[in-house]
DNA sequence: ACCGAAATTTAGTCATGGCTAAATTATATA
DNA sequence: TATATAATTTAGCCATGACTAAATTTCGGT
């Protein structure tokens, strides 16, 4: 039924996973972009992008940009499922902090078993999300987005919760954990300043003030007015 | 303080590990020993342990055996750590039956960072031995062995309680968890016959008949009469 | 429509860690 | 003690996945 054929390398896939991110965000995955991603070379992206579309995982039009074929897109999001549910063991059962928690899943994300894969699914109860917020792939490879604005969208007054921190940098995430700006967390938006200005909220108790990159990394449910 | 100059890759970890297992059983670290160990070919490990000996971690005497030095000894002894550290932590936080934690763990053990050893081992309490009753060498690489005698050893109408069971092989490790013959586990010598026959001990209410290389593998601590 | 800068690909190199086949060394046995 | 056999090492090869430098293509601006 399966069409695994042969294991894939570590390699292969980091950058399938890395098509599948940068494409999750609405930029064209090009060879520049995959090589910052991913820290290697233009030429190397090259050259592994030419081993993956004959593999079929991916399309390649030379000189523009690649995507994923539906068997690509279906490994990346098995990669992508391995990453999330390791950080949110991670964070949840060894209490890593969640600005760590990246960089170790990253390392375990290429030797988890499906076995040990499922072990730590039934042990967290099926989680949706990791730690920053990020949907976890199902299993059958279906992926849930909830937000819909980040913090920089909205208009004083709004009520919202964060339900996702798309920062990556640890330094930002121990800021912002620090200020109590996590997924599930409240706020009301107070000021924000029209082009580019720093965003002012409240949250809990404390009046906090955020610079516009870093609000939108910020995605918020907006809580209707009742 | 510390002599990391570069760190090592999987596989040199790999070799060390083996020749520090291989000397632990006695037995002379040998080329076709650790070919058959790794599952590699006896050219390869005479390539790697040339390099290993170029990095002064192993002394290697052609055409006779390999040993560790203390340097290679210190790096051995952190793999078997985080190998025993995860073969517990996966079998006593996420359920996995004891025969499979060892090639879970196999996999994970040259990716786990010192930071999240840390976490595992508080944990579980600072465990001083895996599922199979292996001692888990101290950070500061002290290993502490109880055993002294296996089961093939004993008299009948001894009682002894079970603290290591040596074998490997899967298919091995369910029949003997089936008998109830795991770590702790008391039992009392029934009959044995003098040379290479099986072993007939009592474990909980039942009886069981054990042939000998298996009995050879169960590691235990006998009671003193009272 | 052209031209130069930026992006991309090609070409060639290197290190790692496997492999097989052939040569060499050690050892057991007659 | 000589020699066959087993163990080990050497030599040479291959795949992977990095890299740099050079060639090529695309594209924005005039």
């Amino acid at each position: 039924m399966a069409n695994k054929i042969a294991p894939l390398s570590a390699a292969m896939e980091d950058y399938l996973k890395a098509i599948y991110l940068v494409r999750g965000s609405a930029a064209a995955a090009t060879t520049m972009v995959l090589a910052a991603t991913l820290g290697v070379s233009a030429a190397s992206v090259t050259n592994m992008i030419k081993k993956l579309a004959v593999l079929k995982l991916v399309r390649h039009a030379p000189y523009h940009g690649v995507e994923l074929t539906p068997a690509g897109e279906k490994i990346a999001l098995e990669i992508v499922r391995h990453h999330r549910l390791l950080e949110a063991f991670l964070h949840d059962a060894l209490g890593l902090p969640w600005d760590e928690v990246h960089g170790e899943a990253h390392k375990l994300e290429h030797v988890l078993s499906d076995n040990l894969e499922d072990h730590i699914a039934e042990y967290l109860g099926d989680p949706s999300v990791d730690p920053h917020g990020d949907p976890i792939p199902t299993k059958a490879g279906v992926v849930v987005t909830s937000a819909q604005h980040t913090l920089a969208e909205l208009a004083p007054g709004a009520r919202a919760v964060i339900v996702r921190v798309g920062a990556q940098d640890p330094a930002h995430l121990r800021y912002l954990r620090e200020l109590g700006l996590v997924p599930q967390a409240r706020l009301v938006v107070l000021a924000c300043a029209p082009f580019g200005g720093p965003v002012r909220v409240r949250v809990r108790t404390r009046q906090v003030a955020l610079d516009e990159p870093l609000a939108r990394q910020i995605w918020v449910n907006v809580a209707r007015k009742k």
